[in-house]
DNA sequence: CTGCGTCGGATTGTCGGACAATAGGACAAC
DNA sequence: GTTGTCCTATTGTCCGACAATCCGACGCAG
Protein backbone atom coordinates (compact mmCIF):
# COMPACT_ATOMS: atom_id res chain seq x y z
CA UNK A 1 0.00 0.00 0.00
CA UNK A 2 3.30 2.18 0.32
CA UNK A 3 4.32 3.78 -3.53
CA UNK A 4 6.43 6.18 -4.62
CA UNK A 5 5.89 8.92 -7.61
CA UNK A 6 8.39 7.35 -9.88
CA UNK A 7 10.86 4.65 -9.89
CA UNK A 8 12.46 3.61 -13.55
CA UNK A 9 14.61 0.80 -13.57
CA UNK A 10 16.89 -0.16 -16.47
CA UNK A 11 15.47 -3.59 -17.71
CA UNK A 12 11.61 -5.30 -16.94
CA UNK A 13 12.04 -8.51 -15.35
CA UNK A 14 12.06 -10.98 -18.10
CA UNK A 15 8.75 -12.33 -18.99
CA UNK A 16 8.87 -15.84 -18.49
CA UNK A 17 4.49 -16.79 -17.84
CA UNK A 18 3.76 -20.15 -17.10
CA UNK A 19 2.05 -21.64 -19.65
CA UNK A 20 -1.47 -21.81 -17.17
CA UNK A 21 -1.05 -18.14 -16.85
CA UNK A 22 -1.27 -17.33 -20.54
CA UNK A 23 -4.86 -20.13 -20.60
CA UNK A 24 -6.27 -18.63 -18.03
CA UNK A 25 -5.58 -15.03 -19.88
CA UNK A 26 -6.23 -16.45 -22.98
CA UNK A 27 -10.21 -17.33 -21.83
CA UNK A 28 -10.31 -14.09 -19.64
CA UNK A 29 -9.80 -11.99 -22.70
CA UNK A 30 -12.65 -13.94 -24.75
CA UNK A 31 -14.82 -13.84 -22.05
CA UNK A 32 -14.49 -10.13 -21.21
CA UNK A 33 -14.67 -9.03 -24.31
CA UNK A 34 -17.67 -10.92 -24.16
CA UNK A 35 -16.90 -13.59 -27.05
CA UNK A 36 -18.36 -15.91 -24.06
CA UNK A 37 -20.77 -15.07 -22.97
CA UNK A 38 -22.51 -15.70 -19.32
CA UNK A 39 -24.25 -19.03 -19.05
CA UNK A 40 -22.24 -19.86 -22.19
CA UNK A 41 -20.29 -23.63 -21.67
CA UNK A 42 -16.91 -23.94 -21.49
CA UNK A 43 -15.43 -26.75 -23.92
CA UNK A 44 -14.78 -29.51 -22.23
CA UNK A 45 -11.34 -29.97 -20.89
CA UNK A 46 -9.61 -32.15 -23.41
CA UNK A 47 -10.78 -30.01 -26.28
CA UNK A 48 -9.18 -27.04 -24.40
CA UNK A 49 -5.92 -28.77 -24.23
CA UNK A 50 -6.29 -29.93 -27.70
CA UNK A 51 -6.78 -26.15 -28.85
CA UNK A 52 -4.29 -24.70 -26.78
CA UNK A 53 -1.52 -27.87 -27.25
CA UNK A 54 -1.14 -28.06 -24.05
CA UNK A 55 -2.02 -31.03 -21.10
CA UNK A 56 -5.18 -31.56 -19.76
CA UNK A 57 -4.03 -30.60 -15.89
CA UNK A 58 -2.40 -27.10 -17.45
CA UNK A 59 -5.78 -26.64 -18.72
CA UNK A 60 -7.31 -27.40 -15.23
CA UNK A 61 -4.83 -25.40 -13.21
CA UNK A 62 -6.25 -22.31 -15.56
CA UNK A 63 -9.97 -23.28 -14.54
CA UNK A 64 -9.02 -22.91 -11.34
CA UNK A 65 -7.79 -19.70 -11.33
CA UNK A 66 -10.92 -18.43 -13.37
CA UNK A 67 -12.55 -20.20 -10.96
CA UNK A 68 -11.59 -18.27 -8.22
CA UNK A 69 -11.46 -14.91 -9.79
CA UNK A 70 -15.47 -15.88 -10.15
CA UNK A 71 -15.53 -15.86 -14.27
CA UNK A 72 -16.54 -19.10 -14.46
CA UNK A 73 -18.52 -21.47 -12.35
CA UNK A 74 -20.28 -24.47 -12.16
CA UNK A 75 -24.18 -24.54 -11.70
CA UNK A 76 -25.03 -27.07 -8.26
CA UNK A 77 -25.10 -30.32 -9.48
CA UNK A 78 -23.79 -29.72 -13.45
CA UNK A 79 -20.67 -31.29 -14.55
CA UNK A 80 -19.61 -28.91 -16.82
CA UNK A 81 -18.45 -25.17 -16.13
CA UNK A 82 -20.35 -22.37 -17.85
CA UNK A 83 -19.18 -18.88 -17.83
CA UNK A 84 -20.22 -16.51 -15.06
CA UNK A 85 -20.31 -12.93 -14.25
CA UNK A 86 -18.24 -12.58 -10.57
CA UNK A 87 -21.10 -12.49 -7.83
CA UNK A 88 -20.51 -9.40 -5.44
CA UNK A 89 -20.35 -12.50 -2.48
CA UNK A 90 -17.63 -13.20 -4.12
CA UNK A 91 -15.69 -9.77 -4.65
CA UNK A 92 -16.78 -9.43 -0.53
CA UNK A 93 -15.14 -12.37 0.41
CA UNK A 94 -12.03 -10.68 -1.43
CA UNK A 95 -12.50 -7.28 -0.16
CA UNK A 96 -12.95 -9.38 3.70
CA UNK A 97 -9.94 -11.03 2.78
CA UNK A 98 -7.69 -8.37 1.57
CA UNK A 99 -9.03 -6.43 4.86
CA UNK A 100 -8.21 -9.30 7.89
CA UNK A 101 -4.90 -9.23 6.05
CA UNK A 102 -4.02 -5.17 6.24
CA UNK A 103 -5.14 -5.25 9.59
CA UNK A 104 -8.21 -3.32 8.75
CA UNK A 105 -9.65 -1.77 12.31
CA UNK A 106 -13.49 -1.36 12.75
CA UNK A 107 -13.27 2.39 12.83
CA UNK A 108 -11.79 2.14 9.18
CA UNK A 109 -14.23 0.29 8.14
CA UNK A 110 -16.94 2.29 9.86
CA UNK A 111 -15.51 5.33 8.29
CA UNK A 112 -16.00 3.71 4.87
CA UNK A 113 -19.63 3.04 6.15
CA UNK A 114 -20.34 6.29 6.78
CA UNK A 115 -19.16 7.93 3.64
CA UNK A 116 -20.62 5.43 1.44
CA UNK A 117 -24.18 4.45 3.14
CA UNK A 118 -25.80 8.01 3.43
CA UNK A 119 -25.07 8.74 -0.02
CA UNK A 120 -26.58 5.60 -1.01
CA UNK A 121 -29.79 6.05 1.04
CA UNK A 122 -29.96 9.57 -0.46
CA UNK A 123 -29.65 8.06 -4.28
CA UNK A 124 -32.04 5.31 -3.31
CA UNK A 125 -34.64 8.00 -2.05
CA UNK A 126 -34.34 9.45 -5.88
CA UNK A 127 -34.93 6.53 -7.24
CA UNK A 128 -36.33 3.60 -5.26
CA UNK A 129 -39.24 1.63 -7.11
CA UNK A 130 -42.30 0.11 -5.16
CA UNK A 131 -40.75 -2.88 -5.25
CA UNK A 132 -37.69 -1.81 -3.78
CA UNK A 133 -40.24 -0.41 -0.89
CA UNK A 134 -41.91 -3.54 -0.25
CA UNK A 135 -39.00 -5.32 0.03
CA UNK A 136 -37.37 -2.92 2.40
CA UNK A 137 -40.71 -3.29 5.06
CA UNK A 138 -40.36 -6.83 4.89
CA UNK A 139 -36.66 -6.99 5.86
CA UNK A 140 -37.49 -4.42 8.16
CA UNK A 141 -40.51 -6.73 9.67
CA UNK A 142 -38.13 -9.61 9.50
CA UNK A 143 -35.67 -7.85 11.85
CA UNK A 144 -38.22 -6.59 14.29
CA UNK A 145 -39.52 -10.46 14.48
CA UNK A 146 -36.31 -11.91 14.23
CA UNK A 147 -36.28 -13.15 18.21
CA UNK A 148 -33.69 -12.09 21.12
CA UNK A 149 -30.40 -13.64 20.50
CA UNK A 150 -30.99 -14.71 17.10
CA UNK A 151 -27.19 -14.77 14.76
CA UNK A 152 -29.63 -14.15 11.72
CA UNK A 153 -30.71 -11.06 12.40
CA UNK A 154 -27.35 -9.35 11.58
CA UNK A 155 -27.93 -11.48 8.35
CA UNK A 156 -31.44 -9.19 7.76
CA UNK A 157 -29.63 -6.20 8.75
CA UNK A 158 -27.29 -6.90 6.35
CA UNK A 159 -30.05 -7.48 3.72
CA UNK A 160 -31.82 -4.36 4.67
CA UNK A 161 -28.72 -2.52 3.38
CA UNK A 162 -28.30 -4.42 0.24
CA UNK A 163 -31.64 -4.05 -0.70
CA UNK A 164 -30.97 -0.26 -0.31
CA UNK A 165 -27.62 -0.66 -2.65
CA UNK A 166 -30.28 -2.34 -4.98
CA UNK A 167 -32.51 0.72 -4.81
CA UNK A 168 -30.02 3.02 -5.59
CA UNK A 169 -29.45 1.43 -9.05
CA UNK A 170 -26.07 1.80 -9.12
CA UNK A 171 -23.98 -1.05 -8.85
CA UNK A 172 -20.61 0.12 -8.23
CA UNK A 173 -21.68 1.34 -4.66
CA UNK A 174 -23.44 -2.09 -4.64
CA UNK A 175 -20.49 -3.83 -4.96
CA UNK A 176 -18.09 -1.57 -2.82
CA UNK A 177 -20.66 -1.40 0.14
CA UNK A 178 -21.37 -5.11 0.35
CA UNK A 179 -17.42 -6.01 0.89
CA UNK A 180 -17.97 -3.36 3.96
CA UNK A 181 -21.19 -4.76 5.50
CA UNK A 182 -19.65 -8.29 5.54
CA UNK A 183 -16.57 -7.05 6.88
CA UNK A 184 -19.09 -5.69 9.68
CA UNK A 185 -21.05 -8.48 10.58
CA UNK A 186 -19.26 -10.98 12.85
CA UNK A 187 -18.78 -7.93 15.48
CA UNK A 188 -22.10 -6.57 14.47
CA UNK A 189 -23.46 -10.04 15.66
CA UNK A 190 -20.95 -9.53 19.05
CA UNK A 191 -22.42 -6.06 19.71
CA UNK A 192 -26.01 -6.48 19.36
CA UNK A 193 -26.35 -9.00 21.28
CA UNK A 194 -24.65 -7.27 24.37
CA UNK A 195 -26.01 -4.10 24.16
CA UNK A 196 -30.12 -3.96 25.07
CA UNK A 197 -30.97 -1.23 23.13
CA UNK A 198 -29.46 -1.72 20.40
CA UNK A 199 -32.18 -4.01 18.46
CA UNK A 200 -35.08 -1.23 18.81
CA UNK A 201 -31.97 1.45 17.74
CA UNK A 202 -31.76 0.05 14.45
CA UNK A 203 -35.55 -0.94 14.04
CA UNK A 204 -36.05 2.64 14.82
CA UNK A 205 -33.75 4.14 11.79
CA UNK A 206 -34.55 1.53 9.14
CA UNK A 207 -38.40 2.40 9.92
CA UNK A 208 -37.17 6.47 9.60
CA UNK A 209 -35.42 5.57 6.40
CA UNK A 210 -38.10 3.48 4.87
CA UNK A 211 -40.10 6.55 5.35
CA UNK A 212 -38.14 8.77 4.02
CA UNK A 213 -37.49 6.62 0.85
CA UNK A 214 -41.40 6.49 0.58
CA UNK A 215 -41.69 10.26 0.58
CA UNK A 216 -38.38 10.52 -1.90
CA UNK A 217 -37.43 13.21 0.38
CA UNK A 218 -33.10 12.66 -0.44
CA UNK A 219 -32.57 15.11 2.67
CA UNK A 220 -33.87 12.90 5.41
CA UNK A 221 -33.04 10.15 4.18
CA UNK A 222 -28.91 10.55 3.96
CA UNK A 223 -29.26 12.26 7.95
CA UNK A 224 -31.16 9.16 9.21
CA UNK A 225 -28.53 6.48 7.07
CA UNK A 226 -26.17 8.67 8.64
CA UNK A 227 -27.76 8.23 12.32
CA UNK A 228 -28.18 4.85 12.03
CA UNK A 229 -24.37 4.16 11.11
CA UNK A 230 -23.29 6.12 13.12
CA UNK A 231 -25.30 4.41 16.06
CA UNK A 232 -22.96 1.08 15.23
CA UNK A 233 -20.19 2.82 16.43
CA UNK A 234 -22.01 4.08 19.42
CA UNK A 235 -23.20 0.52 19.54
CA UNK A 236 -19.50 -0.71 19.92
CA UNK A 237 -18.33 1.84 22.59
CA UNK A 238 -20.78 0.72 24.77
CA UNK A 239 -20.25 -2.70 24.12
CA UNK A 240 -17.10 -1.98 25.18
CA UNK A 241 -15.35 -2.78 21.92
CA UNK A 242 -12.85 -1.04 21.13
CA UNK A 243 -12.87 1.25 17.55
CA UNK A 244 -9.17 -0.41 16.78
CA UNK A 245 -10.44 -3.87 17.32
CA UNK A 246 -8.87 -5.46 13.66
CA UNK A 247 -11.84 -7.57 11.72
CA UNK A 248 -12.04 -10.74 12.61
CA UNK A 249 -11.46 -13.47 10.01
CA UNK B 1 -27.71 -8.48 -8.31
CA UNK B 2 -30.91 -9.74 -7.66
CA UNK B 3 -32.20 -10.53 -4.28
CA UNK B 4 -35.62 -11.57 -2.18
CA UNK B 5 -35.95 -11.27 1.46
CA UNK B 6 -35.96 -14.77 2.03
CA UNK B 7 -36.44 -18.17 0.48
CA UNK B 8 -36.39 -21.53 2.93
CA UNK B 9 -35.91 -24.23 0.86
CA UNK B 10 -36.30 -27.75 2.38
CA UNK B 11 -33.01 -29.14 1.39
CA UNK B 12 -29.77 -28.00 0.70
CA UNK B 13 -27.92 -29.51 -2.14
CA UNK B 14 -25.91 -32.28 -0.83
CA UNK B 15 -22.68 -31.23 -0.47
CA UNK B 16 -19.72 -32.78 -2.47
CA UNK B 17 -16.54 -30.25 -2.47
CA UNK B 18 -13.86 -31.09 -4.37
CA UNK B 19 -10.79 -32.41 -3.17
CA UNK B 20 -8.77 -29.30 -4.41
CA UNK B 21 -10.95 -26.72 -2.45
CA UNK B 22 -10.73 -28.47 0.32
CA UNK B 23 -7.19 -27.89 -0.24
CA UNK B 24 -7.15 -24.53 -0.68
CA UNK B 25 -9.88 -23.67 1.94
CA UNK B 26 -7.24 -24.98 4.64
CA UNK B 27 -4.73 -23.38 3.48
CA UNK B 28 -6.84 -19.87 3.32
CA UNK B 29 -7.85 -20.57 7.36
CA UNK B 30 -4.11 -20.91 8.04
CA UNK B 31 -3.44 -17.40 6.18
CA UNK B 32 -6.24 -15.84 7.57
CA UNK B 33 -5.75 -16.79 10.79
CA UNK B 34 -2.10 -15.68 10.64
CA UNK B 35 -0.65 -19.03 11.63
CA UNK B 36 1.35 -18.83 8.43
CA UNK B 37 2.40 -15.52 7.72
CA UNK B 38 2.89 -12.82 5.05
CA UNK B 39 6.23 -13.66 3.28
CA UNK B 40 6.52 -17.54 5.24
CA UNK B 41 7.30 -19.91 2.66
CA UNK B 42 4.86 -22.44 1.70
CA UNK B 43 5.60 -25.83 2.51
CA UNK B 44 6.66 -27.65 -1.27
CA UNK B 45 4.49 -28.97 -3.55
CA UNK B 46 5.20 -32.35 -2.49
CA UNK B 47 5.04 -32.05 1.22
CA UNK B 48 1.40 -30.64 0.93
CA UNK B 49 0.45 -33.15 -0.70
CA UNK B 50 1.63 -36.00 1.71
CA UNK B 51 0.59 -34.21 4.46
CA UNK B 52 -3.74 -33.86 2.70
CA UNK B 53 -2.82 -37.07 1.08
CA UNK B 54 -3.70 -36.35 -2.11
CA UNK B 55 -1.76 -36.09 -5.13
CA UNK B 56 0.86 -32.83 -6.35
CA UNK B 57 -1.52 -31.96 -8.67
CA UNK B 58 -4.51 -31.44 -7.23
CA UNK B 59 -2.65 -29.54 -4.35
CA UNK B 60 -1.70 -27.76 -7.52
CA UNK B 61 -5.05 -26.70 -8.25
CA UNK B 62 -5.81 -25.61 -4.72
CA UNK B 63 -2.43 -23.30 -4.95
CA UNK B 64 -3.85 -21.88 -8.39
CA UNK B 65 -7.20 -20.76 -6.38
CA UNK B 66 -5.11 -18.99 -3.70
CA UNK B 67 -2.82 -17.40 -6.12
CA UNK B 68 -5.84 -16.18 -8.40
CA UNK B 69 -7.32 -15.15 -4.62
CA UNK B 70 -3.73 -13.00 -4.35
CA UNK B 71 -2.89 -15.04 -0.82
CA UNK B 72 -0.25 -16.35 -2.63
CA UNK B 73 2.09 -15.08 -4.60
CA UNK B 74 5.91 -15.80 -6.16
CA UNK B 75 8.40 -13.24 -5.91
CA UNK B 76 9.64 -12.72 -9.00
CA UNK B 77 12.35 -15.03 -10.36
CA UNK B 78 11.70 -17.05 -7.11
CA UNK B 79 10.53 -20.79 -6.94
CA UNK B 80 8.42 -21.17 -4.03
CA UNK B 81 5.60 -19.49 -3.51
CA UNK B 82 4.90 -17.38 -0.40
CA UNK B 83 2.09 -16.20 1.81
CA UNK B 84 1.03 -12.67 0.64
CA UNK B 85 -1.79 -10.44 1.22
CA UNK B 86 -3.96 -9.54 -1.65
CA UNK B 87 -2.06 -6.40 -3.74
CA UNK B 88 -4.67 -3.81 -3.85
CA UNK B 89 -4.46 -3.92 -7.76
CA UNK B 90 -5.60 -7.58 -7.63
CA UNK B 91 -8.98 -6.52 -5.63
CA UNK B 92 -9.26 -3.80 -8.65
CA UNK B 93 -8.88 -5.77 -11.06
CA UNK B 94 -11.51 -8.48 -10.14
CA UNK B 95 -13.65 -4.90 -9.48
CA UNK B 96 -12.52 -4.01 -12.58
CA UNK B 97 -14.01 -7.18 -14.17
CA UNK B 98 -17.11 -7.45 -12.08
CA UNK B 99 -18.26 -3.93 -13.56
CA UNK B 100 -17.21 -4.68 -16.95
CA UNK B 101 -19.40 -7.74 -17.16
CA UNK B 102 -22.05 -6.45 -15.17
CA UNK B 103 -22.25 -3.68 -17.81
CA UNK B 104 -21.55 -0.73 -15.35
CA UNK B 105 -21.31 2.63 -16.82
CA UNK B 106 -19.44 5.69 -17.35
CA UNK B 107 -21.42 7.43 -14.96
CA UNK B 108 -21.81 4.83 -12.32
CA UNK B 109 -18.62 4.79 -11.75
CA UNK B 110 -18.35 8.54 -11.89
CA UNK B 111 -21.56 8.40 -9.36
CA UNK B 112 -19.28 6.43 -7.02
CA UNK B 113 -16.48 8.32 -7.44
CA UNK B 114 -18.11 11.49 -6.62
CA UNK B 115 -19.27 10.00 -3.38
CA UNK B 116 -16.01 8.97 -1.72
CA UNK B 117 -13.28 10.72 -3.30
CA UNK B 118 -14.31 14.23 -1.57
CA UNK B 119 -14.54 12.50 1.47
CA UNK B 120 -11.13 10.77 1.20
CA UNK B 121 -10.03 14.58 0.44
CA UNK B 122 -11.48 15.57 3.15
CA UNK B 123 -10.16 13.16 5.39
CA UNK B 124 -7.06 13.48 3.84
CA UNK B 125 -6.97 16.66 4.93
CA UNK B 126 -6.73 15.93 8.64
CA UNK B 127 -4.89 13.70 8.46
CA UNK B 128 -1.92 14.34 5.90
CA UNK B 129 1.72 13.75 6.60
CA UNK B 130 4.46 16.41 5.18
CA UNK B 131 5.56 13.18 3.54
CA UNK B 132 1.89 13.16 1.79
CA UNK B 133 1.89 16.63 0.66
CA UNK B 134 5.86 16.22 -0.38
CA UNK B 135 4.47 13.26 -3.14
CA UNK B 136 1.54 14.95 -4.48
CA UNK B 137 3.40 18.01 -4.67
CA UNK B 138 5.61 15.67 -6.68
CA UNK B 139 2.90 14.19 -8.87
CA UNK B 140 1.20 17.22 -9.95
CA UNK B 141 4.35 18.43 -11.22
CA UNK B 142 5.50 15.02 -13.06
CA UNK B 143 1.19 15.73 -14.58
CA UNK B 144 2.19 19.34 -15.44
CA UNK B 145 5.32 18.32 -16.75
CA UNK B 146 3.81 15.31 -19.14
CA UNK B 147 4.05 16.21 -22.78
CA UNK B 148 0.65 16.65 -24.64
CA UNK B 149 -1.33 13.07 -25.84
CA UNK B 150 0.66 11.57 -23.41
CA UNK B 151 -0.71 8.15 -22.02
CA UNK B 152 1.31 8.24 -19.25
CA UNK B 153 -0.89 11.07 -17.90
CA UNK B 154 -3.62 9.29 -17.08
CA UNK B 155 -1.39 6.87 -15.25
CA UNK B 156 -0.41 10.22 -13.50
CA UNK B 157 -3.79 11.40 -12.53
CA UNK B 158 -4.85 7.89 -10.89
CA UNK B 159 -1.56 7.97 -9.24
CA UNK B 160 -2.59 11.75 -7.30
CA UNK B 161 -5.65 9.64 -6.42
CA UNK B 162 -3.91 6.95 -4.93
CA UNK B 163 -1.59 9.32 -2.61
CA UNK B 164 -4.42 11.23 -1.75
CA UNK B 165 -6.54 8.06 -0.78
CA UNK B 166 -3.15 6.73 1.19
CA UNK B 167 -3.02 10.18 3.46
CA UNK B 168 -6.35 9.37 4.62
CA UNK B 169 -5.34 6.89 6.09
CA UNK B 170 -7.80 5.12 5.79
CA UNK B 171 -7.58 1.12 3.96
CA UNK B 172 -10.50 0.39 3.24
CA UNK B 173 -11.77 3.84 1.17
CA UNK B 174 -8.40 3.27 -0.68
CA UNK B 175 -9.14 -0.64 -1.63
CA UNK B 176 -12.57 0.93 -3.06
CA UNK B 177 -11.23 3.79 -4.20
CA UNK B 178 -8.31 2.24 -6.36
CA UNK B 179 -10.92 -0.08 -8.19
CA UNK B 180 -12.70 3.12 -9.27
CA UNK B 181 -9.93 5.39 -11.10
CA UNK B 182 -9.06 1.94 -12.76
CA UNK B 183 -11.85 1.41 -14.00
CA UNK B 184 -12.16 5.17 -15.19
CA UNK B 185 -8.69 4.87 -16.21
CA UNK B 186 -8.78 3.89 -19.98
CA UNK B 187 -11.66 5.95 -21.07
CA UNK B 188 -10.15 9.17 -19.29
CA UNK B 189 -6.98 8.54 -21.74
CA UNK B 190 -9.88 9.58 -24.26
CA UNK B 191 -11.30 12.22 -22.86
CA UNK B 192 -8.26 13.98 -21.95
CA UNK B 193 -6.84 13.96 -25.54
CA UNK B 194 -9.94 15.05 -26.80
CA UNK B 195 -10.75 17.91 -24.77
CA UNK B 196 -8.08 20.79 -24.86
CA UNK B 197 -8.59 22.28 -22.03
CA UNK B 198 -8.77 19.54 -19.65
CA UNK B 199 -5.36 19.14 -18.78
CA UNK B 200 -5.25 22.47 -17.41
CA UNK B 201 -8.36 21.80 -15.66
CA UNK B 202 -6.95 18.73 -13.70
CA UNK B 203 -3.95 20.48 -13.14
CA UNK B 204 -5.45 23.44 -11.64
CA UNK B 205 -8.26 20.96 -9.25
CA UNK B 206 -4.88 18.91 -8.02
CA UNK B 207 -3.12 22.57 -7.45
CA UNK B 208 -6.27 24.04 -5.13
CA UNK B 209 -6.55 20.45 -3.08
CA UNK B 210 -2.42 20.40 -2.00
CA UNK B 211 -3.54 24.14 -0.86
CA UNK B 212 -6.55 22.83 1.23
CA UNK B 213 -4.83 20.06 2.29
CA UNK B 214 -1.62 22.16 3.26
CA UNK B 215 -3.77 24.21 5.07
CA UNK B 216 -6.00 21.15 6.88
CA UNK B 217 -8.90 23.11 5.69
CA UNK B 218 -11.28 20.21 5.62
CA UNK B 219 -14.18 22.25 3.80
CA UNK B 220 -12.23 23.36 1.12
CA UNK B 221 -10.64 20.08 -0.04
CA UNK B 222 -14.19 18.52 -0.08
CA UNK B 223 -15.18 21.35 -2.39
CA UNK B 224 -12.53 21.37 -4.84
CA UNK B 225 -11.93 17.38 -4.89
CA UNK B 226 -16.24 17.77 -5.79
CA UNK B 227 -15.49 20.18 -8.36
CA UNK B 228 -12.32 17.96 -9.59
CA UNK B 229 -14.29 14.92 -10.21
CA UNK B 230 -17.36 16.98 -11.60
CA UNK B 231 -15.32 18.27 -14.47
CA UNK B 232 -14.73 14.67 -15.36
CA UNK B 233 -18.19 14.17 -16.19
CA UNK B 234 -18.10 17.61 -17.64
CA UNK B 235 -14.90 16.41 -20.04
CA UNK B 236 -16.95 13.30 -21.35
CA UNK B 237 -19.94 15.41 -22.48
CA UNK B 238 -17.82 18.12 -24.04
CA UNK B 239 -16.26 14.94 -25.33
CA UNK B 240 -19.11 14.15 -26.84
CA UNK B 241 -19.15 10.67 -24.90
CA UNK B 242 -22.14 8.97 -23.76
CA UNK B 243 -22.61 8.61 -20.14
CA UNK B 244 -24.15 5.53 -20.51
CA UNK B 245 -20.49 4.22 -22.33
CA UNK B 246 -20.05 0.80 -20.57
CA UNK B 247 -16.85 0.83 -18.72
CA UNK B 248 -14.68 -1.32 -21.46
CA UNK B 249 -12.66 -4.34 -20.97
C1' DC C 1 -47.54 -36.74 -24.85
C1' DT C 2 -45.62 -36.63 -20.32
C1' DG C 3 -43.24 -38.74 -16.79
C1' DC C 4 -40.13 -42.46 -15.27
C1' DG C 5 -36.49 -46.34 -15.42
C1' DT C 6 -32.41 -47.81 -17.86
C1' DC C 7 -28.21 -47.66 -20.21
C1' DG C 8 -23.90 -46.10 -22.67
C1' DG C 9 -20.86 -42.50 -23.65
C1' DA C 10 -18.63 -38.30 -22.36
C1' DT C 11 -16.43 -35.62 -18.93
C1' DT C 12 -14.65 -34.51 -14.56
C1' DG C 13 -11.88 -35.47 -10.26
C1' DT C 14 -8.09 -37.75 -8.84
C1' DC C 15 -4.27 -40.56 -9.13
C1' DG C 16 0.42 -42.70 -10.39
C1' DG C 17 4.58 -41.57 -12.45
C1' DA C 18 7.94 -39.12 -15.56
C1' DC C 19 11.22 -35.53 -17.12
C1' DA C 20 13.28 -30.99 -18.47
C1' DA C 21 14.34 -26.55 -16.61
C1' DT C 22 15.85 -23.93 -13.02
C1' DA C 23 16.23 -21.78 -8.21
C1' DG C 24 19.08 -22.32 -4.23
C1' DG C 25 22.94 -23.46 -1.96
C1' DA C 26 27.68 -25.12 -1.26
C1' DC C 27 32.21 -24.68 -2.61
C1' DA C 28 36.18 -23.52 -5.22
C1' DA C 29 38.77 -19.94 -8.03
C1' DC C 30 39.75 -15.28 -9.15
C1' DG D 1 33.93 -9.78 -2.51
C1' DT D 2 32.78 -11.46 -6.92
C1' DT D 3 32.54 -15.03 -10.29
C1' DG D 4 32.26 -19.70 -11.93
C1' DT D 5 30.92 -24.74 -11.15
C1' DC D 6 28.40 -28.41 -9.49
C1' DC D 7 24.51 -30.84 -7.10
C1' DT D 8 20.00 -31.21 -5.38
C1' DA D 9 15.22 -30.02 -4.69
C1' DT D 10 11.34 -28.20 -6.69
C1' DT D 11 8.40 -26.55 -10.15
C1' DG D 12 6.06 -26.70 -14.76
C1' DT D 13 4.48 -29.74 -17.86
C1' DC D 14 3.48 -33.99 -19.80
C1' DC D 15 1.50 -38.95 -20.33
C1' DG D 16 -1.73 -42.11 -19.19
C1' DA D 17 -5.30 -44.29 -16.25
C1' DC D 18 -9.66 -45.05 -13.81
C1' DA D 19 -13.82 -44.42 -10.91
C1' DA D 20 -17.72 -41.51 -10.35
C1' DT D 21 -21.25 -39.22 -12.36
C1' DC D 22 -23.57 -36.15 -15.45
C1' DC D 23 -26.00 -36.11 -19.97
C1' DG D 24 -28.71 -37.49 -23.37
C1' DA D 25 -31.09 -41.12 -25.72
C1' DC D 26 -34.18 -44.67 -25.68
C1' DG D 27 -38.06 -47.21 -24.41
C1' DC D 28 -42.14 -48.04 -21.59
C1' DA D 29 -46.24 -47.02 -18.70
C1' DG D 30 -49.77 -44.13 -17.64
Amino acid sequence: MQQSVAEPRLFEPVEREPAYTRVAGAIETKILARELREGDPLPTETELAQQFRVHRSTVREALRRLESAGLITRPPGAKRMVVSRPAAAQLASGMRHALVLHDATFVAVWEAMMVIEPEVAALAAQRRTQADLAMLIAAHEAFKASPKGDPHAVEIVAQFFEILGAASRNQVLVLAKQSLTRALAPSLLKMIDTVPQARSRIADAQRRIIVSLKEKNVEEARRWMSKHVRDFKRGYEVAGISPDTPISA
